[in-house]
DNA sequence: GTGCTAGTTAGCAATCAATGCAGATTAGCA
DNA sequence: TGCTAATCTGCATTGATTGCTAACTAGCAC
């Protein structure tokens, strides 16, 4: 994701306005190694602006999505997760404590896929479960 | 997932009861290759059984689910799909109609993962995200 | 076969995540 | 300083799933 300066303009280069609340959480995820959901996001949000709205943390979250600034990424289970890291990487979640961290894998594109059938392959999402070493 | 006769046996050892209503769904998800969601499912055994509630065709996939003779698929839109195929293999998705196919990959366990940072890793989902035939 | 009882079913309420909507507000420009 | 399209908040709604409970029944003991 790029730096809450750059998304500045790059808000206004798309007709989009820049307020207080999308600065707020220009700032709040950028860097942010958390993959954080909407709710979490709103929830720290809410310490440095009462009142915001969950609705606009959502709508922020969708816009820079949208502008290739986010990856959204489901673990399966609870609420999508929002990530400002859109280098080629992956994921590890703790399956007791639902923690996810990035994981970079050295292979990924060589992979043999069997079963195809004509299906084409445009990009691919590898999540690996496990136990952080808290929970281990 | 074990046959029909066979479930029947496995749920009876359990202590779990063998209704009509369970042993329709055993036959509905042996061999089955579609990734049914609940919903569409509980739309097959409505043609066999109107009436049948949707509560008990969640519960009755769900203990099928705890039983290890389904597994759960997350493809990050929409319901979770059930599968009774429980062989080691991964999933491709067609972005543009939602059909889920069964692939099987080879390297999966020979992938290098950097940055695990003390997460011990017990099982890998392969999601690839593509256009089927059809869909192309 | 009859009766008992623990397990099951159907139906509906409740929850959770996410989106739709509309009136009040405001960023950004003339 | 005004204008206006875009945004914000708060609330309603949707969609998937789970919680709850009274009525029902599979499976077993007699
Ligand atoms: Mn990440
Ligand atoms: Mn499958
Ligand atoms: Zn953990
Ligand atoms: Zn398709």
């Amino acid at each position: 994701m790029k730096s809450p300066t750059e998304l500045t303009e790059a808000f206004r280069a798309n007709g989009l306005k820049v307020t207080p609340q999308r600065q707020l959480l220009f700032r709040l995820m950028h860097g942010n190694t958390m993959h954080p959901t909407a709710d979490a996001l709103f929830s720290e949000a809410s310490v440095q602006m009462p009142g915001i709205s969950l609705r606009t943390v959502y709508q922020t979250l969708t816009d820079l999505a949208s502008m290739g600034e986010l990856r959204l990424i489901d673990v399966g289970a609870g609420a999508v997760r929002f990530d400002p890291n859109v280098d080629d990487h992956h994921h590890v979640v703790c399956q007791a404590c639902g923690d996810v961290r990035d994981v970079y894998v050295a292979g990924s594109h060589e992979l043999r896929i069997d079963g195809l059938n004509g299906f084409s392959v445009d990009s691919t999402s590898i999540l690996f479960h496990g136990s952080c070493a808290r929970c281990a």
